[in-house]
DNA sequence: AAATAGAGCAACCGCCACTGG
DNA sequence: CCCAGTGGCGGTTGCTCTATT
């Protein structure tokens, strides 16, 4: 009752992948009636073709349709995916609207062979986007590994920021992306100077308590892109600055500044006592660079001083302790 | 060079929501 | 309100290509 066998079940309608004949037939036959389908169950006998609507429909919005984007995703693209999905869910036809020229197929493929794998590998549960408990998660961040992995901390706070997208976290996370990427890269401890070197932009120019860690030889470290990086930084957080204009010491929100300065001490230590492995026993991954290839490029920055009733700069040195 | 495994993706299937008679 | 017809969606399959053994 009710629904009505679909034409798919015809024996004779043909299946299978589409012949370039095919396609010219369909695209033809919609260019005809200039672009409108009336009635896709009607358009295989009028276009004659022996195939099944539902068939022509998903070849047609699929692969044919002309306003289609080919070609691989962009990190702007898959950073827009996540966070709809973080919020959406599998909800691929509602997620398509908001990328111009992909369709729902596409995305959702997108995000099964790559995007899903690739969360998974940095511990996130693709399908809540929290943080996987340790043995489920396909880093295994047990304590074993944490005391031979160092930065497996601070990537572990990363992943689990990545569990809602609201400013405050992103901001967080940002702050990590400045702070990570150096730790897992083959540039070692001078990259990891570098994003100190963010942080102590930020500092001068908001006038927090980050703690200038950084020498002039080892400024002379520094990687240009980096340095583009830091200024832009900066640039951001001065304008951040001179919108809410709240610098003095004592008020609510210098404690939670107080806490990323403990950060980045934190950081100065693992990078005067971990040497970045070259040829890493766990090949060529790095999480630092998977994540901080999500969040490039940096988004809006918020004032790190708003951070103050956030856990998570205390879950981090909490951890730290436990090291 | 052949076999095998894995990744990527187009296409299919079944269910559900919407619409009009 | 009911029901048939249809389009659309999300899960899944299976084919093809590439990398690895």
């Amino acid at each position: 009752m009710g629904r009505s066998p679909c034409c798919c079940r015809d024996a004779d309608v043909k299946k299978g992948p589409w012949t370039e004949e095919e396609d010219k037939t369909l695209v033809e036959h919609i260019k005809k009636h200039g672009g409108k389908v009336g009635s896709w169950r009607g358009l295989p006998k009028s276009a004659g073709l022996n195939r099944c609507g539902k068939s022509c429909r998903l070849r047609w919005t699929n692969y044919l349709r002309p306003d289609i984007k080919r070609g691989n995703f962009t990190d702007e693209e898959e950073r827009l995916i996540i966070t709809l999905h973080a919020g959406l869910g599998n909800k691929w036809s509602t997620i398509a609207t908001h990328l111009e020229g992909r369709t729902d197929n596409e995305i959702k493929n997108y995000w099964n062979t790559h995007i899903r794998k690739k969360l998974l590998r940095m511990g996130v549960d693709p399908v809540t986007h929290q943080q996987l408990p340790p043995d489920q998660s396909h880093r295994h961040l047990n304590a074993t590994s944490i005391a031979h992995l160092p930065e497996a901390l601070l990537w572990a706070a990363a992943a689990a920021s990545l569990s809602s997208l609201d400013t405050g976290v992103l901001m967080q996370a940002q702050l990590l992306q400045q702070l990570i990427p150096a730790i897992g890269s083959n540039y070692g401890t001078s990259g990891l100077i570098a994003n100190l070197a963010a942080a102590n932009a930020m500092q001068n120019s908001s006038g927090s308590m980050v703690p200038n860690l950084l020498l002039e030889d080892q400024m002379n470290c520094l990687q240009p892109g980096y340095l583009c990086n830091t200024s832009n930084f900066a640039e951001q957080h001065v304008v951040q600055e001179q919108l809410t204009n709240d610098t003095s010491p004592g008020t609510s929100s210098f404690a939670a500044a107080e806490q990323a300065d403990e950060l980045c001490n934190t950081a100065a230590s693992f990078a005067s006592h971990h040497v970045a492995p070259v040829g890493d026993s766990a090949g060529d991954w790095s999480p630092a660079q998977e994540f901080a290839g999500l969040l490039e490029p940096m988004m809006e920055l918020p004032d790190l001083r708003s951070l103050e009733s956030d856990s998570f700069w205390k879950e981090i040195l909490e951890d730290s302790y436990r090291l």
